[in-house]
DNA sequence: TTATAATTTGCAAATCATTTGCAAATCTTT
DNA sequence: AAAGATTTGCAAATGATTTGCAAATTATAA
């Protein structure tokens, strides 16, 4: 299936990308459309559509997180980083790489040796960042 | 607000702690349930209603997560193990405990340095296990 | 044990994020 | 500029989870 160039995957691919570190909700990524390109008109089932492809595609990547009440999709700009595992600051939300990190490399090694295969993509550890430190 | 003594909620306990390696959506809590424990009655509603309160009490925990074409919550029994980070297979979604293992206190005294402070709980090494590895 | 007050249950209906069907609009290619 | 393909917007459907309320169950006091 070929991939048409609309306005609307234009878009949202232009806010993933400018905010590759952070991860939105179909809802928040409507609202930044709105506000920050508001020429562009885009409807939730065009997000919710698009988003699932580029996911598909590769281009974003979506998570799920329970975010009060009910449950939401979270999205992100896809990363060419399957090889390390990544830091969540679970205040702000900010995404870390883990890249050429010591023990990062300690901890798979010592896994594989209990015969556990880390999948680096999904693994993710949780924490607080710099900033958001007390 | 006092806490009572239900058959229900026996039953829930029990099905949660005696699988506390494994995480159920309540659907699937239901169907044990009925198979397992076919005299227990037990509404959905009800179901809901006794996850959430049991994870107020800290004796359950749940996470998101998308399973298909929608979300699901995931509820597992609580563990006393906020002080290290866990392991999950991708495959058959058992948890397994990462205790006085020298790679990971390696991993969290690194990321300190980087004033990133792991919240060990949280966290989360995904892999696959032993069991389901090719 | 019995009566009373408090909490929990079951049921049906409501929510709400996400998905889907379909006709109209837009994009690509010739 | 036209034809064929894909994408969009809209409204309605989905499906897991939540909520309101009356009836049932549990804890406590008498």
């Amino acid at each position: 299936m070929k991939i048409y160039d609309t306005e609307q995957r234009r878009t949202l691919m232009k806010i993933l990308e400018e905010n590759a570190d952070r991860q939105f909700s179909a809802f928040e990524l409507i609202d930044i459309c709105e506000k920050q390109y508001p020429s562009v008109k885009i409807n939730t089932s065009t997000v919710y559509r698009l988003l699932s492809r580029l996911v598909k595609e590769g281009k974003a990547e979506r998570s799920a997180a329970s975010d009060g009440r009910q449950f939401l999709y979270r999205y992100t700009a896809s990363c060419e980083c399957s090889e390390h595992i990544h830091l969540k600051c679970k205040r702000c939300g900010q995404i870390l790489h883990l890249e050429d990190d010591e023990a990062e490399k300690n901890l798979v090694a010592a896994m594989q040796k209990f015969n556990f295969k880390v999948d680096e993509a999904q693994s993710l550890i949780v924490g607080v960042c710099e900033k958001c430190g007390e």
